[in-house]
DNA sequence: TGTACATCAGTGAACGCGCGTTCACTGATGTAC
DNA sequence: TGTACATCAGTGAACGCGCGTTCACTGATGTAC
């Protein structure tokens, strides 16, 4: 049913001998195989042939596999900060400043979840290593506030304690509590017993665990 | 340095022309390479060189690589069962029935932390599901008790309950808010930002995460 | 404004790798007479 | 107790697959004269 004699396989045929823009045609394609599969469906050769162009073609523009996947790790990281903004920013700000110290870490969790949710495999890109030799968490990219993830919540947690609501004793590592409560229900929920909760179901179940770090922290 | 003449990388040189019971000899290989690598580092091919045994000899005991996974994965979640049994086994039994039931979830989530620390590999193996296309969670393999992990946990909340610790009205899906916070240390722990703490430091967190779901419930 | 040339992005072909899996086989074992 | 035979666990060889990566190339682009 096609009109022209072009083959469905074939690559988008460029008009152009050169790309145009290939570096970011393969970040994009990369992040597009890492929404659909995690970081491990992040393939060299995959990325390329969705650019329409020649697998060692990448080599231009990334020096290894591991090179793109990393670019593709920041985008994903990026993307998870912003999900995080974005809860931030409904917030009304007219409340006490104890209430609205704990909103602002409840908007984190919120948004890693509602993220970890919308996103799996983006998620998993950004945040489980243990899918594929990511390495070292490197320097995170970052949302639009400058700053990633785990700033955002190191922040979130500082501010808890400027309010009066955490004691200062209970500071250290308290990140690490709360990211760890969120991040394992995100695991849990996006491939692990609870997969098959809906969407309401798993916000609210990810609310009563945002109840039981701001009591148990 | 060797006295015969056989190769290092040839197999084993069984005496016999069976092997005896390969089916156990490739199970065991391939606990062992979860064990170093997690449930993508099952390779059947290498579990049968391991075995002393060619490639397709596999296919006598195990459908496919993907049913010799199940297998080890069965293993791996009763080692973890074990692991939380072990910490139970150590409570003291003299104690009001309320801290004991609050000791015995504790002791779940330090076995399960233990478990990850201990043996990273089998954990993901028994609990990452992510890594490798393994499906869903099926019927899990018991420890001691005949309990898997999860029924373990699930035991050890309802008898908070019994002991009117826990609200029977929070009651539902409890187990999973405690599980996500364990869950997502424990990955935290093995491959995430706190890779680099040392047993002791892991154990102190893990305790106060345990404070905190205590606390939070 | 027009031509020669250097640059370097993308091409074409090929490599070696290890994997899971299938096939027809062989030869040790255990059973039936 | 001894022999014929069926069973079936492990062999040997091969398959197709997709991957990451390397090589020498070509031809469009942009710059210097």
């Amino acid at each position: 049913m096609k009109l022209n004699n072009v083959p469905d396989s074939l690559p988008p045929a460029r008009s152009t001998y050169r790309h145009g823009d290939l570096r970011r045609a393969l970040l994009d394609a990369g992040i597009e195989l890492a929404r659909d599969g995690g970081p491990g469906a992040v393939v060299l050769r995959e990325a390329t042939r969705r650019a329409g162009v020649v697998p060692n073609a990448a080599y231009r523009h990334f020096g290894s596999r591991h090179e793109l996947l990393l670019a593709v790790r920041a985008a994903a990281l990026s993307a998870a900060a912003g999900a995080m903004e974005k809860e931030f920013a409904v917030l009304p700000c007219d409340q006490p400043p104890a209430d609205f110290a704990r909103a602002q870490v409840r908007a984190i969790g919120t948004g890693y979840l509602r993220f970890a949710q919308a996103e799996p495999g983006l998620f998993r890109t950004a945040f489980v290593i243990s899918d594929e030799g990511l390495g070292v968490v490197g320097p995170a990219k970052a949302g639009a506030s400058g700053m990633d993830p785990f700033q955002l919540l190191g922040a979130a947690i500082d501010r808890l304690v400027d309010a009066g609501v955490l004691d200062p004793a209970r500071r250290p590592n308290a990140e690490y509590l709360a990211w760890s409560a969120v991040h394992g229900l995100a695991l849990l929920i996006i491939d692990g017993p609870l997969r098959a909760l809906d969407a309401e179901t798993a916000y609210a179940l990810g609310q009563r665990l945002c109840d039981m770090v701001e009591r148990g922290l």
